[in-house]
DNA sequence: TTACAATCGGAACCGTGACTCCGTTTCCAT
DNA sequence: ATGGAAACGGAGTCACGGTTCCGATTGTAA
């Protein structure tokens, strides 16, 4: 089915693109050229579209993998004991991920690697439901506004993250 | 000292600009194309430089605009007699002009508009430090602060305000 | 070792969009 | 009315960045 194998040098080269890419976006945003790309990984811009289709393709898998660390997170604090913990605890998480991560914020808006999002969301939407039947996050609000809140808790997270942290704890 | 006044066509096409602009902007935001913007106003690219020297001018203007509505609201509600809802008025004023209009939200973060940003910056602080000081609002979040969550709150303001303006109010 | 297929590098191509240039048109002071 | 300055329209220029192409290189199976 299937074809054969990569040869060495492409499996090589392919995880120092996905490096370089995952470098370059974290610094420059999702606007990096894919020349910078290809100069970071040492290699020429072909090698970059025989690993991946286009450029989309590209910051998706780079995306994809940011997006499954915090998948594995949240599916790590879905055993913890206390339900409230856990979701705020992810919160951090998320925050801890992003910052200096200036792809992630946008990542989260554009609608890249569809299929990890969808778990992401779900991910976040079991912790969310577990917290809120625990009473300890207000009842109204949904997974996507929880992400909605990341980038902005980003732009200076000692400040913010206690006013989202409290904001999203239910009222008394 | 100025040369003399400008004639009357220029003077109509420099508006209709600015409002097609205007449009433009809040539909699509500062992605959109200088030429799209011309044939909205129903001139050629030409005339747009003829008013603007360059696209960043034209959008720091329209910017300017929207920011100084906004300053005016903030000024007027400075005036009220109760700090905490003068704040939480501004805030609700913000995300009622930036539902919609996407350039706003876009411009919170980019640099355009120095100086009009600046001044709803102080004015935003102003507002600020009247109710942190009647203890409407915890102490300790800034002017920048609150305008880096309205892009959050305007994604979904009907849950996210709520959030936004329980998590600013001081902790009891 | 050799031959061939996989892979590579990077120059060239192409579309897009900001900005310029200039012949034509419009206003307005006389 | 009319001469000329001001303003206009939009084709053309330029830079940038994604994508393609193909001759050179490299890995590997025989």
């Amino acid at each position: 089915m299937t074809g054969r194998a990569p040869r060495a040098d492409a499996r090589r080269n392919r995880v120092r693109v996905l490096e370089a890419a995952e470098a370059a976006l974290a610094v420059e945003g999702v606007g990096v050229p894919m020349e910078d790309i290809a100069q970071r990984a040492g290699v020429g811009v072909g090698t970059l579209y025989r690993h991946f289709p286009t450029k989309e393709a590209l910051v998706a898998a780079v995306v994809a993998h940011r997006m499954a660390l915090l998948l594995r997170d949240a599916d790590e604090l879905l055993a913890a004991a206390d339900p409230g913990a856990a979701f705020f605890g992810f919160i951090d998480r998320v925050v801890a991920m992003g910052t200096a991560k200036r792809d992630l914020a946008q990542a989260l808006d554009v609608a890249v690697a569809d299929q990890v999002k969808r778990d992401l969301l779900r991910a976040v939407g079991d912790l969310l439901a577990r917290a809120q039947a625990a009473g300890a996050v207000r009842p109204d609000v949904e997974a996507a506004d929880v992400m909605a809140l990341m980038p902005a808790a980003l732009s200076a997270p000692d400040r913010l993250l206690p006013v989202v942290r409290d904001g999203l704890r239910a009222a008394p």
